[in-house]
DNA sequence: GCAAAAATGATGTACGTTAGTCATCAGTGA
DNA sequence: TCACTGATGACTAACGTACATCATTTTTGC
């Protein structure tokens, strides 16, 4: 009928309720054999440790620590919203929630923020990631100093960190040109693309991805160089509609940094026969307003708010050295149309 | 620093623990003055009180019952399938998870269970409605009788329903014409439906949505007659087959019933030149396989394992008298390409 | 076979809340 | 003034677990 507790399985291995407490919360002092006869009775009666009760009684608090690069990018800014909105929730859930910034793209930084971290003061850490020695440096530090790690948005791999939430890359270059490629399968071309800047992992992936599935899937279109917008909408305004005029082939563009606006700008004075199909990244309320008006066909994106409740989710159950399950808590490239818009 | 408990109440209240007690669950025996000095203290304190604690202290359990058609429906049966998944999670949150089947389409079987439920056996439902009026009834029914009711996947409009989990499937309709709008944009013909029967609201309104949108954005693109599948493969494939022999305009196809096996056997017969792009409904093994043959080129998603863990947490929120932040768990439109699966 | 060490048991308190019993006190109407 | 009612307080046990202390038993080494 109700679960098992420590009572029953005191009870069934023929010991004390301190020896079950003992074996429980591995203090020392219990033989072996007493040891495996508690297991044995454990698993007989298919005993689960009520957490809500243990967390009471030993007042536990999950302390979180989100660590996001600063600066105007318009995602983390969002990102850093979607924290801040979960603190409130996430008090009753006997955690607390605390956000710090580091500049972006500055490896040491961050590693110094890393490093400032006490195990006393904190017990999971979700950090986008720099992706440089130094930063390994510092996550295998906290990993040691038994501070559970999660990359966020941004991996850093082959680190100790324990797990990455956010969208594989390589794919969200590969679904953009999956995309473009059907929209424009009639009317071949060119495809532009626009990068933020290729010293970005992340960018780099998704035209890594991009390119693989034009080349194998859509061999009628040709790729154009890509286009660095260095996250400014006014370089990229300026680029793109130089490539977009000197180039009456292009039909699709691929924005996969930031500089939304430039590329609406740069396509915006075309004429309906002449405008190419437009995928870009990352949903806004400017996105979603190009979207509607057709200067957008499709934007890809990665939820934002999920992303912050998985970290959350995750690195409770690591604290708790709970086994997670990796599928039902995957962040998925999504596909926004006009029509789908939330 | 922590949370202010019922004693820090009682103390600024200047009452004793017994009656904050009384004013917090409502039991009768309090002047009104002395309610709202504790109701001020709580105010002041920022008082919330400890869930966890209380669940523990009165052995509460959430007791939720799914009911879903019965049936070979692929994906009721999936959507069964994640419920069962969840039952074990579900005991770590004393939550008791049920699942009865009812004959598919039949209001009265529908009606008829849901009368059956009995308040002191059930908290929550969560329901794949048939829209009919002995339902709304039997749903008001439950309400009265002090039972949670949301509905799932399928709405019950105008009911007693607290919330609807599922998509909007004007929505999801205007999504598949908004991409296979763009998917033959250079290669005007005609858009072939298949719908499983018109009879289901579900269907009628994809169609509506993708008619909608068809009309008003790609007026270059004509609508051919809905083909009937009635959800069988065969039936589908016939029909289909024949529609696509006798009308070689045909450049696109959205099938939103089920027969998705049947779709892709109508069309894979076809030459590179001849072959309409294709979106259907709901991502399975098979959907799957296709969207990776280029059978088809895109299939909208509903994410059953979400409208499962929210209408449990909806349901939770429900019985507890916590409001819901209806964004947040919003079920939205997904769309597949062979490139973005999980 | 004895002392020391290790293992185990017994017990109590705490976490924040629910829920019950019983006592107390003020105010009410007769 | 009496009996009665309603409001309130004081106290207790419980939920399932953690953790500490002290007592007792068992094992180990010699």
């Amino acid at each position: 009928m109700s679960r098992p507790t420590i009572h029953d399985v005191a009870r069934v291995a023929g010991v004390s309720l301190s020896t079950v407490d003992r074996v429980l919360n591995d203090r020392n002092g219990v033989r072996e054999s007493t040891q495996a006869r508690v297991a044995q009775a454990m698993l007989q009666l298919g005993y689960e440790r009520n957490l809500a009760a243990a967390n009471l009684s030993r007042r536990r608090l999950y302390r979180i620590r989100f660590i996001l690069p600063a600066g105007s990018n318009a995602f983390m800014r969002g990102l850093e919203a979607r924290v801040r909105d979960r603190m409130a929730t996430a008090a009753h859930e006997s955690t607390v929630i605390e956000v710090s910034t580091v500049p972006p793209f500055d490896a040491q930084a961050l590693a110094a923020e890393l490093r400032g971290l006490d195990a006393e003061e904190v017990d999971g850490v979700a950090v986008v990631a720099t992706d440089a020695t130094a930063v390994r440096i510092a996550v295998q530090d906290l990993r040691d100093r038994g501070i559970a790690v999660v990359t966020l948005v941004s991996d850093l791999p082959s680190s100790a960190r324990q797990h990455f939430i956010g969208i594989d890359n390589v794919q969200a270059g590969r679904t953009a040109a999956s995309l473009l490629g059907r929209f424009c399968r009639w009317r071949s071309g060119r495809m532009a693309l626009v990068a933020g800047s290729m010293l970005v992992r992340d960018h780099v992936e998704r035209r890594l991805g991009f390119e693989q599935v034009i080349r194998a899937e859509f061999p009628d279109q040709t790729l154009s160089t890509v286009i660095e917008g260095l996250d400014d909408q006014d370089i990229v305004a300026e680029r793109l509609a130089e490539a977009l005029a000197s180039d009456p082939d292009i039909v699709g563009v691929y924005s996969f940094g930031a500089g939304n606006r430039g590329v609406a700008r740069a396509v915006s004075g075309l004429s309906a026969e002449r405008r190419p199909s437009v995928v870009v990244h990352e949903l806004t309320t400017f996105s979603r307003d190009a979207l509607i008006d057709n200067v957008f066909d499709a934007v890809i994106h990665q939820d934002d708010a999920r992303e912050v409740e998985v970290a959350i989710r995750t690195l409770r159950a690591l604290t708790d050295g709970i086994p997670m399950d990796g599928a039902a808590e995957r962040i998925g490239v999504e596909v926004f149309l006009r029509d789908n818009l939330p």
